[in-house]
RNA sequence: GGUCUCGUAGCUCAGUUGGAUAGAGCAACAGAUUUCUAAUCUGUGGGUCAGGGGUUCGAAUCCCUUCGGGAUCACCA
């Protein structure tokens, strides 16, 4: 590319001119700021060393240095130790007539993404969305830039928290099933995990009440035992008990698959963990005659890393059974022996740092290899402007309440702005579902995974300034006018000169789609993707602003014109694909 | 208390690998359509980049420190 000819010229350039010998890697490019004329900007301060001279100076040789050298180079200008390089619109005229078709990259590594990962005793939430999102849009970046991906989600579908609501159904639910009440499966079942902490709660209340002290009742209450031996039951594999968990369980994946469907991700392979929980065990004993592990007097098995800066940590209790960190040992292991993948991702909040740096950790020290190739792609909480969400003072958003909020939103704007003239009602509802989703996805991804994130609902349903629905338009507007062209003008050979500046900072926005790619997949951040669609669409609006599409009476334009609309509306329907988010033909 | 993390315009966010006068959107105000979709575009106002120190030609970015928010440090998952 010329970024890298210019590159190449500046090492010739200052061996010539000052007989220095540098690096390639040295060499310091970007793309001229706005502000400023020119296209690249080399930045001389580091060869003030070699020139002995001013920045001014020094700018100036190597100025006409790469202007005599170098064809595409129209001029150049100095401002301070900034030399702008200006290329000929011929270039960039060139470069787009025979933009062909982006080669696939060659697939190189696989990569195991595993997100979502929900517990099927309550409904998802808005924290689970951001996810579900991160989780699917991350995977198909990495896929875009060529990696082998496999989406995981790894369900929790056991534990002490299940048997409350399985408990709770069981004391309470008189039969209550899905079909009977009309509820969605995993609303059903969370509703009785809410009401056995209510039922808890007062059970608690009555014993402090007689006296007991909180800690006390907390561990006594009737419910919590019987949670308990429920919890025992199941592990030892009573009958009644399992077929109870297994028909509840059903209850929930139908209603998660319902809100996986309206999010649009989806998985290559479950794991559950009823079927890894027990793994994990052995690789505690192999880690032991290896002195990862000791082992206290109550049989008790732990890790010292204290001399890696972090805490002792437990790893099997001394009844002999395991703990969170066993089980993702265990799984850990069984998902490298079932895809052998280079590199596995963790999607999961950032609340579990500490867990995933002892985790990975450990792995290593068992002398895995692989556990290099681990990373917790960790994100940030979602906070409401009442500030965190809290599932017992009710503070919690829906996920399927949600979505349907941001559908109805988009019904309404798009019936106020009365465009849907000849659209049947099954278009219409697509229409609607892909502009709400579309919203709800964009605002959730363009922040940074990392960072802590603010979801103001308000703002969220807007559909103007920096929105999905601001993307979608420039794709639905270009997709009308396309249809209005002649299909010849699309393959057509066009010869044009005179373009404006708006137009070559279309074309340079438009190359710069593989560069972001690989950016945002190096990153692991979606974001990176949306704030680059935002970018392509404001460049095309500038355009479609300042020049004639249809009305240009030059063919020559007229075909360049057309040409350079319908690459902007593909590259912005692959850019959001990537995010998850559809293009409308027309809204 | 230990560890990790964040702090940029009134609000929500960009600005990763040190670079020019710190940028968008929302909100406020002023404009643009006899015209291909105005869910658009153009402009104005708004900043001690939390405070202080250091590293250097140059710091929002790297280091130290103070302050402030959050997370985590369970024989829960």
């Amino acid at each position: 590319m010329l970024e890298q000819a210019i590159k190449n010229l500046t090492v010739k350039a200052l061996f010539d001119l000052y007989q220095a010998e540098i690096d390639i890697q040295q060499v310091k490019i970007e793309a001229t700021n706005p502000d400023f004329k020119g296209d690249f900007t080399i930045l001389t301060f580091p060869f003030l060393r070699f020139s002995k001279k001013t920045p001014e100076e020094t700018a100036n040789e190597l100025g006409h240095y790469i202007q005599t050298h170098l064809q595409d180079c129209d001029s150049y200008n100095v401002v301070k130790g900034f030399l702008n390089i200006e290329i000929s619109k011929q270039y960039w005229l060139n470069l787009f007539s025979n933009f062909s078709e982006e080669t696939k990259p060659v697939v190189s590594e696989k990569v195991m993404v595993e997100y979502s990962s929900p517990n099927t005793n309550k409904p998802l939430h808005l924290g689970h969305i951001r996810n579900n999102l991160l989780g699917y849009s991350v995977a198909e970046i990495l896929k875009a830039s060529g990696k082998d991906v496999l989406k995981i989600n790894l369900v929790n579908d056991r534990g002490i928290h299940i048997c409350k609501s399985m408990l709770a159904w069981q004391k309470f639910g008189n039969g209550e099933t899905p079909q009977s009440s009309g509820m969605k499966g995993d609303h059903l079942v969370g509703k009785y995990y809410v009401e056995f902490d209510k039922q808890y709660k007062s059970e608690i209340h009555a014993l402090v009440n007689q006296g007991l002290e909180k800690e006390q009742a907390e561990k006594q209450a009737p419910l919590m035992l019987q949670a308990q031996e429920m919890l025992r039951k199941w592990e030892s594999g009573d009958e009644e008990i399992v077929n109870l968990w297994k028909t509840m369980n059903a209850w929930v994946y139908e209603g998660f698959n319902q809100t996986y469907q309206a999010l649009g991700v989806d998985f290559d392979h479950y794991y559950y963990e009823s079927n890894t929980y027990l793994l994990g065990k052995d690789i505690v004993e192999e880690g032991l005659q290896k002195n990862v592990f000791y082992k206290r007097e109550d049989g008790s098995v732990w890790i010292d890393l204290t001399s890696d800066g972090l805490d002792e940590k437990l790893v099997l209790r001394s009844d002999g059974t395991s703990v969170y960190m066993t089980q993702d040992i265990g799984t850990a292991i069984l998902k490298y022996q079932d895809y052998q993948c280079a590199k596995s991702l963790y999607v999961v909040g950032n609340e579990q740092d500490y867990h995933f740096k002892v985790l990975f950790l450990i792995l290593k020290k068992m002398g895995f290899e692989w556990a290099n190739g681990c990373f917790h792609l960790s994100y940030g909480m979602v906070d409401l402007p009442s500030g965190k969400m809290k599932s017992r003072e009710g503070t919690v958003v829906d996920a399927d309440d949600l979505i349907q909020e941001m559908i109805a939103t988009a019904q309404a704007k798009t019936q106020e702005l009365g465009k849907t003239d000849g659209m049947s009602e099954d278009e219409k509802q697509l229409l609607y579902q892909t502009l709400g989703l579309g919203a709800l996805k964009f605002y959730m991804l363009k922040v940074d995974p990392q960072k802590r994130m603010l979801f103001n609902p308000e703002e969220s349903i807007d559909f103007q300034g920096d929105t999905g629905p601001f993307v979608q338009y420039v794709f639905a507007r270009i997709n009308s006018m396309l249809k209005v062209a002649d299909s010849k003008e699309l393959v057509a050979k066009s010869n044009v000169s005179n373009i404006t500046q708006s137009e070559i900072n279309l074309i340079k926005t438009l190359f710069d789609f593989n560069d972001q790619v690989n950016k945002s997949a190096a990153n692991y951040s979606p974001a990176i993707m949306a704030h680059y669609a935002l970018e392509l669409a404001k460049a095309f609006n500038r355009v479609y602003n300042e020049v004639s599409f249809l009305r240009e009476k030059d063919t020559d334009l007229r075909i360049f014109r057309m040409q350079l609309a319908q690459k902007t509306a593909q590259t912005i329907q692959t850019t959001l694909a990537m995010l998850g988010i559809q293009c409308p033909d027309r809204m």
